[in-house]
DNA sequence: CAGGAACCCACATACGTATTCAGACAATCA
DNA sequence: TGATTGTCTGAATACGTATGTGGGTTCCTG
């Protein structure tokens, strides 16, 4: 036997029909329990497995979820960003429990996945994960929603977000964080990250961090922010930026902790102590949050929680169900980079 | 139109067949120049793609690679080990720049993974990850040889290995790593990980531990050996086992990063300082690695090497084509924990 | 023993593509 | 003009499964 058996050669080694075979594995109940299991067990001696592509070609669903990074790869990373690559542990882990395939793929700005991907029929939806300057997706994401494609997405939670959202709760995060140096006796605390429209998940940060200082009545000091996006480098480049412009800071809320990483190695090259020179806390509790040096205190994202919530979301939308937009809880995690005791 | 386009809307539009969509799409040179521009015109703006299920179920390959964690998950984790999750990166990119899409799947040893995957014609060919006792796969490689299944591994490396194996030279490795720290002055080297033929990857760096202390005239002390899995908590039960036994060691060489951080943790605990009281190298060089305190030396595998190597000998093998078991370069990393000026 | 229900199962067909084979047509040559 | 070659295209079909529909048993009821 060379060919990989068929559903045929399974009914005529039981001695009935094709259609029959295949009710009897669906498990319908229109098949008497004696075939069934005389078919089961000839099936399982001949290692049957149903031919996916021909059954989904007829069924017209795939059992299948697709994992899209739209990012574009950043000039310092070779690979994926370590944040998403935690999330992606608990998004293939909860696929296995909920007994969906997982296509991965990584695609750039510029390519047709909108257009490709769900109408290739290799998936019945798409999970979206990316970061970056938001802006020149929405077009496509408006072309997904009119092509009636099931996708979530991973990002920042607002009433106007196009289609089902996943996100944190970036603003009270934020807030917890400034605050957290606020009550350690901090004044001038400097925020790393992008603070505009087009990095709608650090704005949500950043505007926590500014209304934490106003309710402590403290002035928000433009100066005191510096632009960085979510590599290690660009932390490092974002505080000699700021020490270049002379400004002064006792702190530092950073945007992302690989932000924060990059931060503490410049500040170390400057000679400054963390926390006693400078307090940092930064955002996300990435694996290397903790063995960092010093630990940083950080505001944990939910990784495994995260994953969960967007394929049940995403397996909700394609039944058809409600998929609500959720902002998941973010929690200040106190190590020892902002100095607390 | 609410349905998807078939090659069979796109014929009629062009006025042509369907069968001539299908060869004008796929760049056969027996469709005149004329037509295939005026059918590609229409295709694209029609949006149609090309239906994989039915693609594959007539062609009989899929174009996708599956990857496959055949690890138990162990206790302590919630998702996927770093040093996997780095690998899956280079995967990932590999994947996408041979144009080939990605299946992966998270399996149990008790499952039958080995039975369904290619079986089900999702994949053209499996690419494994996995660690820990192997013994219990050694069947179903076996089986999966059998089958004619295209696969490949990454693992240990050697002459009787099964299939076509990628890895990384553990036995030079862990050479490289022991002798190092002999060359800075120590003497009493500890080993933490599993050292039997169960674990061979850890079994080869442990005689390369070995085979260094004995040209350098050092006599192995078995007791210094201590058992440990890839976990950060396995490392750091080691390093107390260890203690708790009297045993005296003035560097340990540790079987992987994950061990040498939670090694890191436990010596700090019992008030030693890494490294002037006990130096330590790691394996592997994860992105932790150089983020602990102090910055651990390592061997360094090069992880974007290996997922480039594994789907590249994956595709050959598809292919028909001769695929060699490889078994990449392991190169030391000097950073601060091993104590070298 | 007729009639009907309940239960199983087989026949036929659709899903959308790729490929084999043969035919149409124009061009070339004798 | 008729034969021949070459170039392009269409008709038919196979890939393996799932499902609507209808037919055949069996069994029960009256």
């Amino acid at each position: 036997m060379s060919r990989k058996p068929t559903s045929f050669d399974i009914a005529q080694l039981a001695g009935v029909s094709q259609p029959t075979v295949s009710r009897a594995l669906s498990g319908s109940p229109t098949v008497s329990e004696h075939t069934r299991k005389r078919i089961e067990a000839i099936a399982q001696q001949m290692n049957y497995t149903v031919d996916k592509n021909a059954s989904s070609l007829r069924k017209r669903e795939t059992n299948t979820l697709a994992l899209l990074f739209y990012e574009d790869p950043t000039p310092d990373e070779t690979g994926i960003n370590p944040f998403f690559l935690s999330m992606l542990g608990s998004v293939v882990r909860t696929c296995s429990l909920r007994r969906y395939d997982l296509l991965i793929s990584m695609q750039h700005m510029a390519s047709n996945w909108h257009v490709e991907f769900e109408e290739s029929r290799k998936a019945d939806g798409i999970i979206l994960l990316g970061h970056g300057d938001f802006e020149p997706y929405r077009l496509k994401l408006d072309q997904l929603m009119e092509q009636g494609t099931h996708f979530v997405r991973w990002g920042h939670v607002n009433e106007r977000s196009l289609g089902t959202v996943i996100g944190c709760d970036n603003f009270r995060g934020g807030y917890d964080a400034t605050q957290h140096l606020i009550a350690h006796g901090r004044r001038r605390i400097a925020f790393l990250g992008h603070a505009n429209e087009h990095y709608p998940e650090f704005f949500d940060r950043y505007r926590g961090y500014c209304e934490a200082q106003r309710s402590a009545g403290i002035k928000v000091v433009h100066a005191r922010q510096a632009d960085a996006i979510i590599t290690e480098q660009s932390g490092h480049d974002a505080v000699n930026a700021l020490m270049a412009a002379g400004v002064k800071f006792d702190a530092i809320f950073a945007a992302s902790d690989m932000i924060a990483i990059g931060a503490i190695r410049a500040l170390s090259e400057h000679g400054l102590d963390v926390p006693n020179d400078i307090a940092i806390v930064g955002f996300d509790d990435l694996p290397a949050a903790s063995m960092t040096r010093p630990p940083l205190t950080t505001i944990q994202q939910d990784f495994s929680k995260a994953g969960e919530v967007l394929v049940d979301a995403l397996i909700r939308q394609i039944r058809n169900e409600d998929a609500n937009t959720t902002a998941l809880p973010a929690r200040l995690i106190v190590r020892k980079s902002c100095g607390a005791h």
